[in-house]
Formats: C-alpha cells, sequence, structure tokens
DNA sequence: ACTATCATGTTACACTATAACACTGGAGTT
DNA sequence: AACTCCAGTGTTATAGTGTAACATGATAGT
C-alpha cells in the first residue's frame, strides 16, 4: 500500500510553496504572461493548504492592503492558473486545488477525502486510453475527462475504523 | 462506432416517462418508500428531457396548482429520487439527470455534451476494478466514483465539423 | 379517533458565480 | 518623455445554487 500520493501530514509546507511559485514563474516567463501579485497570492494561499479551497474561503484568507478582494478578483486569478495547469478545479466541492505536479500529463483521478478534504491526485495515464476507446465507441468527441473518487484517505480511514464513526 | 448510448433525437418520450415511472414506483414499493405526487413530479419533468436539469430549471417547469415551489421541495425530491438511484447529480453541471438504466450497476461513466448537455451513461465495470486496484495502492477506502468526460456527443461533434465552431 | 412519523409548504438566508464598467499601470512606440 | 494600447484590476450589482428552520398537513398503525 503506497500511501505517498497523500501528502505528509507533518512536512515542510514552506518547500512546496517555493517549488509551486518557482514553477509558475518559469511557466509564466514561457508563456509571456505576467504573475501577478494577484495571480501570486491566491497561488500561494492554495499551495499553503493540501485540500480544495472555495473562492470565498480564498477571499477570507486573502489579506490584501487590509481589504478584502471582490470574488471576481479571485476567479480570475484562479483561472489564470487553471489555463497554467497550476491549479484544479474540484467539481464536486466547488472548489480549488493547487496541482501537486504541474507540467506532468493532466489526465486525471481526484481521490477526495470526504472527512477532510485531502485530495491524491493519481495520474491516470494508464486509463486513459480505456477511457478513450469507450468514448469512441459511443462517438463521443472527447475533449477531457476528470475522475473525482470519494471515499476516505487513509488516515480519515482508520481514525473512523477506531473510534466508530464511519463519515 | 456505437452510438446506441446515447437517446435517438427522434423517439417515444411517452415511453421513456412510463417506464422510468414503473420502475419508480416498483423501487419504493419494494422499499416500504411513498411515491408522492412531489417525487413523481419532478422524475416525470427529469424523464422528459434527457439531459440534466438544474433545480430552478426544474422549478421553472414545475407547474403545480398555478404555484412553484420552493428550492427546498425540489431538492427534497432529488435526494430521495438518488437514493434510489433514479437520479443521477452531474456535478460539474450543478444539474440532475434522469438514470437511463435504473437497476444496474453504478460504476458509471457520463459524457457530458458541452454544446447541448445531453449525456450519455456509460456502465464502466471493467474500469472500476482498475480503479479500485489504483485506489487500493495509495490506502483510500473508496466509497464511490463519477467520472465526469467533457466533450461533444455525435450529432455536436459533427456538426461543428461541418459549421467549423469548435466548442 | 389518537398518535407518531414522514413529507410538505414557506420564509429566510448563506454560498457560489458572473456581468458590466471605470480605472490603473506597465510595455512598446515615436 | 509623453503617448497609446491593453491586459489586468477594483468595484458594484446581481444572478444562480443550496440549506436551515419551523409550522403545517397527510398517512399508517394502534
Amino acid at each position: 500500500m503506497d500511501q505517498s500520493f497523500f501528502p505528509e501530514r507533518q512536512h515542510d509546507h514552506e518547500a512546496c510553496i517555493h517549488a509551486g511559485i518557482a514553477y509558475a514563474e518559469a511557466a509564466c516567463a514561457k508563456r509571456n504572461q505576467r504573475f501577478t501579485a494577484n495571480r501570486r497570492s491566491v497561488l500561494e494561499l492554495l499551495l499553503a493548504v493540501h485540500r480544495p479551497l472555495g473562492v470565498y474561503e480564498l477571499m477570507k484568507q486573502f489579506d490584501w492592503k487590509g481589504r478584502r478582494p471582490a470574488p471576481a478578483q479571485i476567479y480570475r486569478a484562479l483561472e489564470f492558473l487553471e489555463s497554467l495547469g497550476l491549479v484544479h478545479r474540484i467539481e464536486s466541492c466547488n472548489a480549488y486545488l493547487a496541482c501537486s505536479r504541474p507540467g506532468h500529463d493532466h489526465s486525471i483521478i481526484f481521490l477526495v477525502c470526504e472527512r477532510c478534504k485531502t485530495v491524491a491526485e493519481v495520474d491516470a495515464k494508464r486509463m486513459r486510453n480505456a477511457i478513450a476507446d469507450l468514448a469512441g465507441q459511443t462517438g463521443f468527441e472527447l475533449h477531457s475527462q476528470v475522475l473525482e473518487a470519494r471515499g476516505l484517505c487513509p488516515d480519515c480511514a482508520s481514525a473512523s475504523a477506531s473510534d466508530g464513526t464511519d463519515h
């Protein structure tokens, strides 16, 4: 059983953030796009946690010259970051997650913990072909695919096994 | 190429509705639950179209003693119908779809047409094992899985191939 | 009829997302 | 240095989605 897909409970967040920001800067430079303060702040906030954040949650954490930005501002940053593959939207949560492996292939399976919202991002390259074949049989022109699996992450599964709760 | 996963453009909606309602009545009877007017109406509306409907869309179509129900009423009916496997929520659309094959195995791939919102429901039994294995490797306790594939259904794919649009 | 229970009807509100428009500031030009 | 262009921002307003809470009504079992 390989738990490495899930972030370690204790680890160096600073390193996560630094690596993520560095990748973002490089990606923007390569594509001649600006990595503005707004975009940087949103990405930093997402990198600092290993779970999806809703837009209004992001807004609350956004301490920016003593004020709070309007939703549109966050949505814009997210849209931009998504277009660069730095952030994913988790449909079933109405929330956004910093990509754990930017630059990799993006057929993804999200394993969303129903309890703590931790998300593992699993590369699904082998699955991709099976899905594409299936879609082809139906005449469907496949643009993108996201699998959202619901359940419990390893920590919560063992916690609820011991404390008896199961939700 | 097998298009049978998608509903035929012209077909007998009455038959769809009748079959769906009949199944629902049986399912309720078997589980000793009431198939009330409220629940019936919502299911009928969903069965009458072959695409996901949002709750507020359902509300508008709900002509019920000249009044319109409040959202809670629709959500309750949907929750009930979902629990019986008669309706699916399409996460990425914030919308609900009558199940095309109630009673069948429910590892499902939704093929959502980005243009007309037609949805094919593809049984994913073979996929299920692959996903379960993958989840097992990560220590994830899998509760449910939904794949939402985005793209164009056969009709729209050929339409946009001929008229040049591609979104 | 009595009661417990499930479902409904209703009000109010919280959360999520977008439209529209004026403004700013940096990059490139002359 | 002043000009212009335009991507990005700041802001207001509003649309769309989802729940909480509670009073009322209907049904089945006794």
